[in-house]
DNA sequence: CGTCTATTTGAATGTACTCAAAAGCGGTGG
DNA sequence: CCACCGCTTTTGAGTACATTCAAATAGACG
């Protein structure tokens, strides 16, 4: 596995020097995934900070009644952690897993520390990287307040295109806080009006 | 208006040096706002960070057909911002408004930088902030996809507690995203649920 | 080929919304 | 002090959106 999808990644936030990268990968674990294998299970300690080089993990809750519900798609050029768990050292809310097989780097929480410690850039990276996800947190709250299903589902194959040709429509339906059975007739609907 | 809020708001997270927290208080600037007034309209730029030192605040997103969805509440010992705005200079997609008739501190965009970069102690805490921030939203949106209006609600009276004593019901429907009628019809079969 | 899971379909149900009207409540001015 | 105004809350009937359950169909994989 290489490092320029993952060095691309930070450098187009804030430059690196050839030292620094070298620096960075070298502490860098690389990992593979089967689909359906776990990364993550609730109630663990989420002891990494993963970034996906190639195919999609899911993170999700499952609830009492056994409804799955997903946070969010991590495919190719993803960074993806259970924030909580992996910065307070409690156990995870959420869990994750493959749902295609997956290549990713894992870097420790001590070696993550270690990072923002000797590489200032690094603390730039990370300041942008949480403000950005805390700014799409909030544009996903105001869609699921004010919007139908129907709008939520258009928003998402805006959002991560060509993402339903890869995983099934019950995850999406899982994502958009819906049952599969009305994604389905959604869809039958939208495809009717097109004909 | 005196500094004790924000200053044991901050140092909470982070100690502070008094000479820092001379520097720091020297750059706030505080406000006044009634009931109804407002600190940023939609496609404002947003150019302060703002602290509620008394009363309450709501960020909220007003759609096409004129259905209001609150974001979130500020009331004392709150940050709030329209953080995207605010950072990038963009016209905000949010507006902020006086539920309450509020006391608050701002702090311009050019000095939240000064202090983020003449104090360390400011980086760790905006840090904590935004992760603090992401974690809660993403909270915010298991609920939203998992639970029904009425176990949200539950979970709005246990997160803000006496908030429905102070805030019309009318908003807190926009911040569940329901409509005030279901809202009544809730509280009404709560009340006879009692009996 | 058989098994397992995902998707589709349909009927019945439940959750939440719309619209309209009435009642309550707080503030303001006469 | 009271009458009125504007806004919020309540109530109810009808409707739309979305779920549940069950069964049939289609796809994927060993």
């Amino acid at each position: 596995m290489n490092f320029d999808l993952i060095i691309s990644n930070i450098t187009r936030h804030t430059p690196l020097e050839p030292g620094e990268i070298n620096f960075f990968t070298s502490l860098l674990e690389p990992g593979q995934l089967l689909r359906k294998d776990w990364l993550v299970r609730t109630g663990d300690i989420c002891r990494y900070d993963y970034f996906v080089n190639k195919g999609c993990l899911k993170v999700c809750y499952t609830n009492e009644k056994g409804t799955e519900s997903v946070i969010k798609f991590a495919t190719e050029n993803w960074w993806v952690v259970d924030l909580d768990s992996f910065l307070n050292h409690t156990p995870s809310f959420y869990y994750i897993q493959a749902v295609e097989d997956t290549d990713y780097f894992q870097l420790s929480k001590s070696n993550y520390d270690l990072v923002h410690r000797k590489i200032p850039a690094f603390q730039k990276f990370s300041n942008e990287r949480w403000q950005n996800g805390f700014i799409a947190l909030q544009q996903r709250i105001i869609q699921s307040l004010s919007l139908t299903a129907e709008e939520r589902y258009s928003h998402f194959l805006n959002k991560y295109p060509g993402l339903d040709q890869r995983i099934s429509q019950r995850l999406i339906a899982a994502y958009l806080g819906i049952t599969p059975e009305f994604l389905s007739m959604l869809r039958k609907k939208w495809a009717t009006e097109f004909s």
